[in-house]
DNA sequence: AACGTTTTTGCACCCGCGTGCAAGAAAATT
DNA sequence: AATTTTCTTGCACGCGGGTGCAAAAACGTT
């Protein structure tokens, strides 16, 4: 019990209970041969010296080291925040750790990039939005990193896993409710455009409004997914615009643009929402909820997500037949 | 150069300089004692070969891991995810990385801790609410997490060190702002109560208050910082009461609490901010500054209070003579 | 050129734990 | 009771790299 370094290893706990170092780590392995008696003093002695396995050393002999890197680009959404709960609460669930690598520094995303792998993550999952494909080269360059899994985003990067939601079928489902609800001069806000990462909503809602009342709606796009330049956006575009040149609903490609597009038709210009003109969103950040914005959107499944994530993890999945997720319309009063 | 099982060792970099293993190692060692000569020789080996140090093994050997854990138990407010980033920036840059845990169900939150202490965590940081002393005696007991650092809390735990922001000072200087507006009839709405990671807000305020007027305040609070709770709060509150009972400023523990109220203040009673009532926030969130709240509230210096906490996980900083940092009164419409 | 100094390098051993294998113990069989 | 068969257990060795120490090499000095 040499706990004056503070430090209780396997050998201290084999000594109390009179066990070589060996049956001491059998005992916390699920599945190895040791019998309950000597597992049973195993326990006992651990307690009694308050032992705990060292995980470094564990991961080190087992190469596998239950930790996943998650590599966030944009502190700015609130999204983020849920999809970040509900991703370490399910990774914990099952054993896993994370690390939060912060991306936003394009030149620190592959030094962070690279330090995640040293640490030999068992994965990499990205939850940002644009991914420099240098630095994803760099991380399955190195060999290091065994599995790159997207979150809800689609990668057409063959080395990559996405898990996501059908964007197809969200944005056809909006658009119909938005062409029901009689609104026929839709205006597109689009966030950056990316490959490694690619959302689908822009390119649906567009050929989906085509094929349905045979023009093309004008679109737009800011540089990041926050809402002041969506606000920035509407702001410039209203302006110098007759009112009868004004477009009717705006499709947003997610809530954080959205609300700062309606906050812009508000304050900039006084107009209503949903009277004047309509607003949808993507994601129903909890924000959408409030009677200020009372916005409609369209919900992806996290937590079923994040559950198919870890079971790709886990090589449960086969990779191969993974499907895109469901989610629903929220359908509120903005639009 | 065995490449084949992905993962290229200090000796296969020592083979190809034609230097021993330990050379290898000294030449990613700052201050070791090996010859230009040779330090670039091993550089220039390591490159062709891809070769990087493992963070396991080194941290084994050292026993420092350079990692951290930082501990979230709120993911309802916004600030947390600034709070985020800005510490996982200033960390990397520092060659820290981040263990992100979830604290938020309670009973994973001892289990999550004793996971990250397992890793080894040079120290682990709090940016949560409330947090079970006894998952912190856990932690601190098991003598693995080597720092407990509370940051943008005050903690009264003597093996804790803060990092915050002056909380008298600053709701001493929102409550002058408040006066000085000719507000005569306040309601704190606090957050949960704590002792753990204590804030200050409330008993400055209702102190300074009734020392400037001879009054003590009417205070109530809510059990998370959720700004549908605050909602629900206000919209109880202002029911059964006549409107002469009316208090004609809120003062909240935080921007999420303030929204909230200004919802209910506007949608369940059509009352305005800051004509009927006036509400005042904390932490200056991003959505403080929109045009539907324009909060006055109270800015935190983040990246300062980051910075030191850097220099206290480096040991830069006699922990004793550890500050409270100032911020900036925010003064915007609605107070 | 011989000697004392300083720098550089190699090596044994350690960090804490897991795995394959063979020896030992216990249980089952005849 | 003797012999198989099945469990358990101990041990050598490995995971990848850091540290103290002593030998070797490089450098200076007289």
């Amino acid at each position: 019990m040499r706990d004056e370094d503070g430090s209780i290893t396997a050998d201290d706990v084999a000594a109390l209970a009179g066990v070589s170092r060996w049956t001491v780590s059998r005992a916390y392995r699920k599945d190895a041969s040791i019998s309950a008696k000597s597992r049973e003093k195993v326990i006992k002695a651990a307690e009694t010296l308050g032992y705990v396995p060292d995980l470094l050393a564990t991961s080190l002999a087992t190469d596998r080291t239950n930790l996943v890197a998650l590599l966030v680009d944009d502190f700015a959404n609130p999204h983020k925040l849920i999809m970040m709960e509900r991703l370490t609460r399910i990774l914990r669930k099952t054993g896993y750790d994370t690390l939060l690598v912060n991306t936003n520094d394009e030149e620190d995303a592959s030094a962070a990039l690279l330090n995640a792998s040293q640490r030999r993550v068992d994965a990499a999952i990205l939850i940002g939005v644009s991914f420099n494909d240098q630095s994803l080269e760099t991380a399955l360059g190195a060999k290091r990193v065994k599995k790159l899994l997207v979150f809800a985003r689609m990668s057409k990067n063959d080395n990559t896993i996405s898990i996501y939601c059908d964007d197809r079928a969200a944005m056809t489902a909006l658009t119909r409710h938005i062409l029901s609800s009689g609104y026929r001069n839709p205006l597109f806000i689009a966030g950056p455009q990316t490959q490694s990462a690619h959302l689908q909503r822009k390119e649906t809602f567009l050929s989906q409004w085509e094929q349905s009342t045979g023009t093309r709606p004008e679109f737009t796009s800011v540089a990041r997914y926050d809402p002041k330049l969506a606000y920035d956006l509407v702001k410039t575009r209203f302006r110098d615009a007759p009112s009868s040149a004004l477009p009717d609903v705006l499709v947003c490609e997610n809530d954080a643009l959205a609300m700062g597009a309606i906050d812009a038709i508000r304050f900039e210009f006084g107009l209503r929402v949903p009277q004047d003109i309509a607003v949808t969103g993507f994601d129903d950040v909890p924000q959408a909820s409030s009677p200020h914005y009372e916005l409609t959107t369209y919900r992806q499944p996290l937590t079923d997500m994040a559950n198919a994530l870890v079971d790709v993890l886990e090589g449960k999945t086969d990779t191969n037949q993974l499907n895109p997720f469901l989610g629903n319309l929220v359908i509120r009063k903005s639009a």
